[in-house]
RNA sequence: CGGGGCGUGGCGCAACCUGGUAGCGCGUCUGCUUUGGGAGCAGAAGGUUGUGGGUUCAAAUCCCACCGCCCCGACCA
């Protein structure tokens, strides 16, 4: 292509607007447009880079026998309320009505369409399994749209569905997935991680995230810094922990007064005690299902050097959302102010105990009186509560596999696969014979890939101050062509016949035939991020031009006699 | 949804506090010169100052409401 010919508006500024460096960037290098928050125009380098990326999801889906469909991007709103999701995704789902009052809603993902096409059309166990996917604009009106496209209101999506008979077809369809997305993510030049996963309010027994370890993330991982593989989102991962020599004994629990001492830190200094010695009680409110039912309150320990985890804490509670109590119904229920809250002498209200508690003895905790704590807490023997995993793990936080330190890190989440289960196959009916002429429900995996998260990552992964320098796979163009002053006819005439040969030889170039001088044309070159350029210039008398590569700045000089063949065999093989 | 910030030619900003009818840089257009890292000179075009209302002789500027965008937090199948 002719750049002269092309719409391609970089931008000499940052624009104000964007922070991270892939935003900056896709604007700057006129990848991109906004046109609202979280809805953004691709632009001719942006289209091209999200078609590569598309392209190389498509050839790995398709070598695992998935099969693409294009489903609508508007859905009826009887097919979530079968599932039951259009009220629970109510406040992220575009919903509307039609001129005839019909309620629609713009899809944000597609297990109901797919599990409707399924249900008028499997009917027996011959038919499985089913590997169906598509790459499909979702949408979602997020609370907060941030970062370019990090967190978007409209975007593509590769998404695919499983359907086997049994667990053992399910784990088969899982690990095909699993070994594509490697591929994919490899081909795409990305640096990632697979970690254990939530599974999250989707259900699911399984589930892995394909991660890139970046600041501009929005997830949080925790990764053995030993080569033991241990890698999990930080709704999941867990940690050891060093042993704690408690205080000898067989003491009473004592209460003892402590003035105006609510954090856990006041508490250290106070009793010259360590927080390892603490149980950290923090009170949590499980809104009720019904009307009718009180909401429950609940009570988690955590060690006092130790974070409580949210989303453990919903899980051991079966999954229920949790919030964080109100200091008026910690006063209620304990007769005591937060930071004084402890285990002895609750009544009707389930207590939690971090696992790091077990085989402790003599802790110290709050009174559930004001300004009062106690010591010489022994769980089991003193009070009793179900143990559960409730902390989160923090950065340096020994290992569970190996003992080595974890290091926490934001990533950005480029793919997410899991185990489905039965719950949509069940919820809306679909059903086949098995070999016995038995009905039974299909069992489902889901896998999703962001497409625009891709190029996001590898951007944020690959740049410098001049500009992107994304993998070749999801670069606009292989190779850009610069003859540095085009007024200059030998220079001019090289350049046209290399740009010819490039052209039908198969290598995607973009020729730079602008009129403009050579240091505009490197800036710009630079900024949009293409591989690999090739400068005719002054020495082409010499009958050479000039390589250099994006990523690592190398330059040398090549023949242009050779040059054709050269950059097909080392550069765009 | 809570907190904070910002809306002025295409982009980045100034003028706002202290009211007097909008300015700078980049970009754009024309001409000449220049040509290996965002050129120089000369000339030119381009703005209902987010929207609506109010105060005033007079509003980009003061007041009220609304809309939009960004950041932090909450949320995130």
């Amino acid at each position: 292509m002719r750049w002269s010919q092309l719409f391609i508006p970089t931008l000499r500024e940052d624009p104000a607007d964007a922070e991270v460096p892939s935003h900056r960037l896709l604007l700057r290098a006129g990848y991109i447009r906004q046109l609202a928050a979280g809805i953004y125009s691709y632009l001719y380098l942006g289209q091209r880079s999200v078609l590569k990326i598309s392209r190389i999801i498509r050839e790995e889906m398709d070598r695992i026998g998935a099969q693409e469909f294009f489903l609508p991007a508007i859905h009826p709103a009887e097919l979530w309320q079968e599932s039951g999701r259009w009220d629970q995704l109510a406040d992220t789902m575009f919903q509307f009505k039609d001129h005839g009052g019909r309620e629609l809603c713009l899809g944000m993902t597609h297990e109901e369409v797919m599990t409707d096409i399924a249900r008028g059309e499997l009917r027996s166990y011959r038919q499985l399994p089913q590997i169906w996917y598509q790459i499909q604009t979702k949408f979602r009106d997020e609370a907060r749209p941030k970062s370019g496209l990090m967190r978007l209101r409209q975007f593509i999506m590769k998404d695919s569905y499983s359907f086997d008979i049994d667990e053992a077809g399910l784990d088969a369809s899982y690990k095909k997935h699993y070994d594509a997305y490697c591929r994919i993510f490899s081909r795409c030049g990305l640096d990632y991680q697979i970690v254990e996963a939530h599974s999250g309010a989707m259900g699911g027994s399984q589930s892995h995230e394909f991660m890139v370890v970046s600041d501009a993330g929005e997830d949080h991982i925790a990764l053995c810094v030993k080569e033991c593989g241990y890698a999990a989102n930080l709704e999941k991962a867990r940690s050891a922990v060093k042993p704690v020599q408690d205080l000898d004994g067989d003491h009473a629990p004592e209460e003892f007064s402590t003035p105006n001492i609510r954090t856990i830190e006041e508490l250290v200094a106070f009793s010259k005690t360590g927080p390892e010695h603490m149980m950290k009680a923090v009170v949590y409110v499980a809104p009720a299902a019904d009307k009718d039912k009180k909401d429950e309150v609940v009570l988690a320990f955590v060690r006092g050097d130790h974070q409580l985890s949210e989303a453990k804490l919903a899980d051991a509670l079966g999954g229920a959302t949790v919030r964080s109590a109100r200091p008026e119904e910690i006063q209620q229920t304990f007769g005591a102010a937060p930071g004084s809250i402890g285990p002895l002498g609750v009544k009707g209200v389930r207590i939690l105990i971090d696992e790091a508690f077990r085989g402790r003895r003599n802790l110290i905790s709050g009174a559930n009186r004001d300004h009062h704590h106690i010591r010489y807490l022994t769980p089991e023997k003193d009070f009793t509560g179900a143990y559960h995993d409730l902390r989160e793990v923090a950065d340096g936080d020994p290992c569970v596999r190996c003992g080595r330190s974890l290091r926490v890190a934001s990533a950005i989440e480029v793919g997410h696969i899991f185990k489905l289960g039965r719950r949509y196959a069940q919820a809306m009916g679909l059903r086949v014979l098995d070999r016995d002429g038995k009905e039974v429900t299909p069992i489902m995996g889901s896998y999703g890939i962001g497409v625009e998260r891709i190029l996001t990552a590898a951007i944020e992964q690959n740049h410098d101050q001049n500009g992107m320098c994304p993998p070749r796979a999801v670069a606009p163009f292989e190779v850009v062509l610069t003859p540095t002053n085009l007024k200059d006819d030998s220079i001019r005439q090289a350049a046209e016949q290399l740009y010819a040969e490039l052209r039908q030889t198969g290598v995607e170039v973009l020729y730079d035939d602008r009129d403009e001088r050579p240091g505009v044309k490197f800036k710009d070159a630079d900024l949009i991020g293409i591989p690999l350029r090739i400068t005719v210039g002054r020495k082409v008398g010499d009958g050479l031009v000039e390589l250099s590569e994006r990523s690592t700045g190398v330059r040398a000089d090549a023949k242009i006699a050779d040059v054709v063949t050269l950059v097909r065999s080392r550069y765009c093989g």
